[in-house]
DNA sequence: TCAACGTATTGTTATTTATCAGTTTTGTTT
DNA sequence: AAACAAAACTGATAAATAACAATACGTTGA
């Protein structure tokens, strides 16, 4: 059978399960196949939208997903992107009774929904949960506020870099691979404008650092590219 | 008796005490005084440092403190200021064993330090601290990511405005207030040159948005400084 | 009190980035 | 296949920001 199916929605024996539910014992596996949907979002499909009341914890399986909000001049702003096995939202659960941000897919998308009042019900009655909620959460955000910082005390050469390479390493784990975000998606994310996008990646291809071709990238010097990296 | 001492180190009687510690019974709030130190940091003094182990978790009674790192670059880089009454590197305590970022008072402070051990026997023994603590931390890196993204999309001027708005309502809740920090650390917290802050702060001067008497800082027109702050 | 140092300030210039305008390419719909 | 729209691209120019240089100011310590 397909790995990429809900095996008849029994998250027991789900392939996919997130590490934070490896605590809990059969009984409550059990509950969280009940308490929990299963959901597709096609390309471009927003998955949660901003402002809307928070449903429950939204568990990234297959695809990639990107978070935006609109600025206060209207300018739609990339916060982050989500990789297959990220609770993307969890933050919110927690803060606020609505979603501060859109998630978005931007390949078709496979995803679960915990029920809000089972997760409470779950910090309640394990502590170990609560816990490992608390590391998880801690973590993502030291990542994302990690990331944010770091974009923000670079250049335009530099921010290209940063994202070319994130691809690279954290999303495909292969110097090769297909673009998954337009130009200006590129520029919502680093903050840029997209001529500037355009114009870096061609410069970045005249040094032959990379190779485009189509939707297709591949870093051919990745020392190069670390560098302006690092450097600006 | 004075309200800047702590009350023979008595937590129960503690008028800072933190709100995530209201949940906790008499026997939890002697158990807090036990394992709890109370400190004092002199202004540009270290109350933690980036890369030390996290021994627990800080709480600031009084003063204010800037969350610092050091960027790729060798640049100092604010990411934050804690004001009195906010747990600060609360985020550290389960992401990781060590300090991501420097806390330094940039005022004298007072700070009460919670063991480690000690907080993560709280989350165990009560399930309502653990929920208490997870939305605090949802909510303060909310607030901080929402800040940084703030500030990602404005220019130097719309920067400028938003940390002397932020100064004025969030920390002093005046319009008069003595600046705490240096140009630079404006620099450092919004990521510009010293010079440029000096430059746009004698602009609002001369536009007499502002007045600028040695330390002291009077925002005059709120409105004007709301809609730079706004637009840029 | 002077020397030394860091901070604040101002002017000038170089560099970076945004804006505008237009063309080409690509993908989608009919 | 034609028609259209969106995305990708390129060049020229304007605006914003950084970098450099020099001076003034204020504090600290000898």
């Amino acid at each position: 059978m397909n790995e990429n199916t809900c095996m008849g929605s029994v998250c027991a024996e789900c392939s996919f399960r997130s590490s934070i539910f490896s605590i809990l014992n059969d009984e409550q596996l059990d509950q969280l196949t009940i308490n929990k949907t299963f959901n597709f979002a096609k390309k471009n499909e927003a998955i949660a939208k901003q402002g809307n009341p928070v449903k429950g914890a939204i568990f990234l399986r297959v695809g990639l997903a990107k978070l935006t909000r609109v600025n206060s001049v209207g300018r739609e702003q990339i916060i982050g992107i989500a990789t297959p096995n990220d609770f993307v939202g969890l933050l919110s659960i927690f803060s606020s009774k609505n979603y501060n941000y859109n998630i978005i897919a931007i390949e078709d998308c496979q995803y679960c929904c915990v029920d809000y009042t089972f997760v409470m019900d779950l910090i309640n009655a394990n502590s170990n949960f609560a816990m490992t909620l608390l590391e998880k959460i801690s973590q993502v955000s030291d990542l994302m506020m990690g990331t944010r910082l770091n974009l923000e005390m670079r250049q335009l050469r530099g921010r290209v870099a940063f994202i070319l390479s994130y691809l690279s390493k954290e999303i495909y784990k292969s110097a090769k691979f297909n673009l998954p975000i337009s130009r200006r998606e590129i520029a919502e994310l680093v903050d840029m404008r997209v001529e500037n996008v355009v114009r870096i990646l061609s410069e970045f291809r005249r040094d032959n650092i990379i190779r485009i071709e189509g939707a297709s990238i591949e870093i051919v010097e990745p020392e190069k590219l670390e560098w302006i990296k690092m450097h600006g």
